[in-house]
DNA sequence: ACCTATTAATAATG
DNA sequence: TCATTATTAATAGGT
């Protein structure tokens, strides 16, 4: 979990396994400590090390013990009752991965429109030539959203154009646009000839009640 | 482990310490399941859970089982060693603590003898009135410190005088003196009328060994 | 239940 | 192996 995102898959690498198991049972342990402490519940664990053919356990053999006996003392349907196995890890994590990749393909969808309207912008630029009828409907509602925002920003400067204070109800794409302070990284752009217009990056801060084709693409 | 760093404690109140539990044991297995897929190991959990009489299992029931079993064929013997226990933790966590407080401890007076010589260097500051003979030894030594810094960052200058690139031998307080760009926030200053004197924070990037009283102090 | 600021765990490296 | 560090993961408190 750091330095590079790891891979859930059986560490081929003997070295590199046995480096990881050190670590995580440490970490596991540690959890399990903190879990009985904070909680103040009974819980072992039993981890089987094939290189010392003795289990690590937790807590202490006593403490083991009476946890094993408790358990074993219920009757076998109390047992299998809150049960939880691999493959509701499994299922869970796939659904979780799922929700995330739908997260940023509605992203992705978003940021894509959003740059088809400003290529549309530029003057003498080639028009995009694959528009299909749902792309247009996005960036027709894109197109429209945007304007709104330009005319409540417009609005807002006329009201306040007396008043110091920066008003609050501005869209934040539109500051975003006008402060292109900071970094670079994950802007859109595009070149007029020597002059680099930054766009703004419609993040997580973009959120008018996204309501993009892929959520029916990607249901 | 976020918004604040929580107690290690029992958790009084009702509602938070369930939805600990919850969290926690769900972070708690996820680990484990990891473990034993990235190491290729055979593991086990039982976390009893006060408020549903059915303690919580990892994993399913069978490979519970088979766990089980493995460990109860095992010698007494062999199931005590490699025991780890609460007793363990605790004082792996005290020792960890200690070192930390060791550590900072040192690093405070560092930062406080600092602030000692750069008052001193205040025509018409009153002198600091409490200065013990290690106070005054730890003072000297620091000063025989930057004034050798000084002299080297002199030799530098005059022997780099007509290269335009930055010599590397550089005390890297004394650039952080020069430099006094970005954030001011752990900075000592001190006012002379109304210009603010940037002290260096003498920090990570003062390793000249040190050797500070408090070792002898703190041991 | 979800969010996010923050702390904790840890993969890679020295 | 142990320590460090850059990065990801877990999660406390809040909505």
């Amino acid at each position: 979990m750091t330095r590079k995102k790891v891979k859930l898959a059986y560490i081929t690498n003997d070295a590199s396994r046995k480096a990881t198991f050190k670590k995580r049972k440490k970490g596991l342990l540690k959890k399990l400590a903190e879990l009985t402490t904070l909680c103040g519940i009974e819980a072992c664990a039993i981890i089987f090390n094939p290189s010392n053919s003795q289990p690590d356990l937790w807590p202490s053999t006593l403490g083991l013990q009476k946890v094993l006996s408790k358990f074993k003392s219920l009757p076998e349907m109390e047992q299998c009752k809150k049960m939880v196995n691999q493959e509701t890890f499994l299922r869970d994590r796939i659904a979780k991965a799922a929700d995330q990749l739908k997260k940023l393909q509605r992203e992705n969808r978003e940021k894509e429109i959003t740059r088809l309207m400003f290529q549309s912008l530029v003057a003498g630029a080639t028009p995009p030539p694959d528009l299909n009828v749902i792309d247009l409907n996005d960036l027709g509602w894109l197109v429209d959203q945007k304007m709104a925002d330009i005319g409540k920003r417009m609005e807002s400067l006329t009201v306040n154009r007396s008043s110091s204070h920066v008003a609050t109800n501005e869209p934040s794409w539109f500051m975003e646009m006008v402060n292109q302070g900071g970094n670079d990284e994950d802007h859109m752009g595009f070149n007029i000839g020597d002059d680099v217009i930054q766009l703004p990056s419609f993040g997580e801060y973009d959120n008018h009640g996204t309501f993009w084709s892929n959520n029916v693409i990607f249901p």
